[in-house]
DNA sequence: AATGAATGAGTATTCATTCAT
DNA sequence: GATGAATGAATACTCATTCAT
């Protein structure tokens, strides 16, 4: 309880060092961040940061695991618990998926996976497993369980989940990388598209259509 | 006529290289491709690349007007010729790009550009004037079009042509990225989920619903 | 008190590597000189050059400043200093400056300004300013002085100084390219040169006629 | 005499390459001039220049022999037949050497020489031999006679050469490299300089005094 | 004779990782 | 535990020279 401010400083360090590495890897790229940079900004030395990750790949998974693991496995909860209508499970995990991760500098992680995979294969397969086949398995899964309602169309569900993702995955990674420059690139509205992309596909998925 | 063969070499030569460097930054990303393989792959000494292009930054804006620049005109060129329904035009211009471009390593270039905009301004400034504009431009004017002949509802078109454009970008970088490595996550059919797109957002733009 | 090797090392290091630098820079020219071998004849590794010096270009004012700009000031102190007659302290400023650099490897400093100033803006600059500038003022100073208080005639102080240093400035390049090849050209007694010079010039710029 | 203007031409060449080299050597410096850029300066390819000489290093000393040796050889045969008085003679071969050398581009040469000789022992050997000594046999002779003759003091020759040298020699490398830079150093009068060096030098070395 | 396409050795600088203190 | 000095592999770009045309 009395624990010394040195004594909090080096538990919360990996929290701090987890948090560093975030913003610098969405910001530049895992290649392009220097781990000199990244101890500095949690206030250590390069030293210390690999008293706690053994190498800068170790450090990425650890930032993954902080930021998409944890989130991940509560929509999965809140799925399984889930008792009423499909079709707001859904749209209330795609929005909360948006407010918890995309919006934040958790949904950099994607952009850093597109852009790096071939050159590390290690992290690309770790992040297959660990982040991609959970989301894949969730929304699926919800998808199926729309058409056994009869609350959807009987679409098939792989592809369906593609339709769902990409928006959101493409204005993540936009935002992410051009849309961070300042340039005259056309600026993305995300809940604009967000309630777009709701509407058109909802029309297209349910077995009964909604008015105007 | 009688061009010898160090002539036709000459000629041939920057095409040469554009492929080679296509294929390279597209499997490895810009900075992590080095300038002597590109040369190596098109079978030519690394002296001979900088003969033809001033440097690496500017390799890689010849590979955009290459491979991307060209197909826009032409597409621009086909949707201000086109008579019939605009539905119709937006299908095939879709489908077009999908075939030309999206399918083909060309598509990997905007993988590249997701991924190392922020550390390449130049880069960046290039792609988003010469491709990303013009784009939306083009899938822009296409909605509205659509809009004002009443084949479509009243949507808003720059947030649609977000969601049109979306999915098929996502699945362009996903199959550049981790589909390239040879994991076991999701396996993408990229004409199943076109087709469900174009099912799915057709349902949700047109004015007069289609039937089952 | 504690001093570890290692400390000892850190504090050592910059005075190591601008010895190294000067012999290197001096022997072979600016352009020509690797910063690899600068650091292996400072017994560190490459890598270790650049802790302590951002680039080539700063490794190099820094030998300017450690070297010349040092004794600059000791000469300026001295000249404010003297009380006596101005012959005295002209023939003492020549003779020193010619002991402490001219005849040592920091004479060589000049040499390569002369070689690569043109190539190399930024360092012209900077040694004009530090070096060239500071010591015509003191000469020329000097000279004022000598003609103000009737010791030497009323010479241009501007193109005295040029005669003045001109002799001395030939013999440390001289000595510094050809002479440092063995070949059979003249062989430089500096001091004789030097003894031939005061006597010559002197008599030439004193109001009074020595004997002979 | 009907020579067409394309054999003209070609045997105008070699005198074209070796305006241009000198041009450019002085400006550069010998390491840091690209034969390439010679040959455009000249008008004829890169491969062309190697057809008249077989090296960057052959193509210098073709320089210096077309710049240099013909002076000396002229002031030598000068110096043999002149008769009247030493002093006349010594000014009129500094100031001719000065007019037609030193003032101009060939000057330069001698700034590239002591630049470079360190990296090019070739060049060195080659420029000693050619152009040091025989100057230094000239003015050392010349100094001679004027003590056999009575007119100078009893000096010893060899360091009243480097004397009467220096100041010259000094200004030609400072015009051609720190004044060359559009910098705010001192700027220097040639011609006044060495008015000041015949006055004061002459002053001292004469056997009778001068007037003031 | 003239060209210019091709070559490949050579070099400043960066950065993940180690380890003596 | 924490530091930061040291390392050395890795890479874009240049330029003298050659030689097929």
């Amino acid at each position: 309880m009395s624990t010394a401010p040195r004594q909090r400083r080096k538990e919360a360090r990996p929290q701090e060092l987890l948090a560093a590495a975030l913003t610098l890897f969405v910001e530049k790229g895992f290649a392009a961040t220097r781990t000199e940079e990244v101890a500095a900004l949690a206030g250590v030395s390069k030293g210390t940061l690999y008293l706690y990750y053994p190498s800068k790949e170790e450090l990425f998974k650890a930032v993954i695991r902080e930021n998409l693991s944890a989130r991940i496995a509560e929509a999965v909860d809140l799925a399984a618990q889930h008792q009423g209508s499909v079709t707001d499970l859904l749209c209330h995990v795609m929005q909360a998926w948006w407010q918890q991760v995309g919006m934040g500098p958790a949904g950099g992680i994607s952009k850093i996976m597109m852009a790096e995979a071939r050159n590390f294969p290690d992290l690309a397969r770790f992040y297959v497993d660990e982040v991609v086949q959970p989301i894949h398995r969730l929304l699926g899964g919800l998808i199926e369980r729309g058409i056994a309602s009869g609350e959807f169309r009987p679409v098939p569900p792989t592809e369906t989940v593609q339709v769902l993702i990409g928006p959101m995955l493409h204005m993540i990674l936009y935002q992410h990388s051009l849309g961070a420059c300042r340039l005259h690139g056309p600026t993305i509205d995300a809940p604009a598209v967000l309630a777009v992309q709701v509407d058109l596909i909802l029309r297209g998925l349910l077995a009964k259509p909604l008015g105007h």
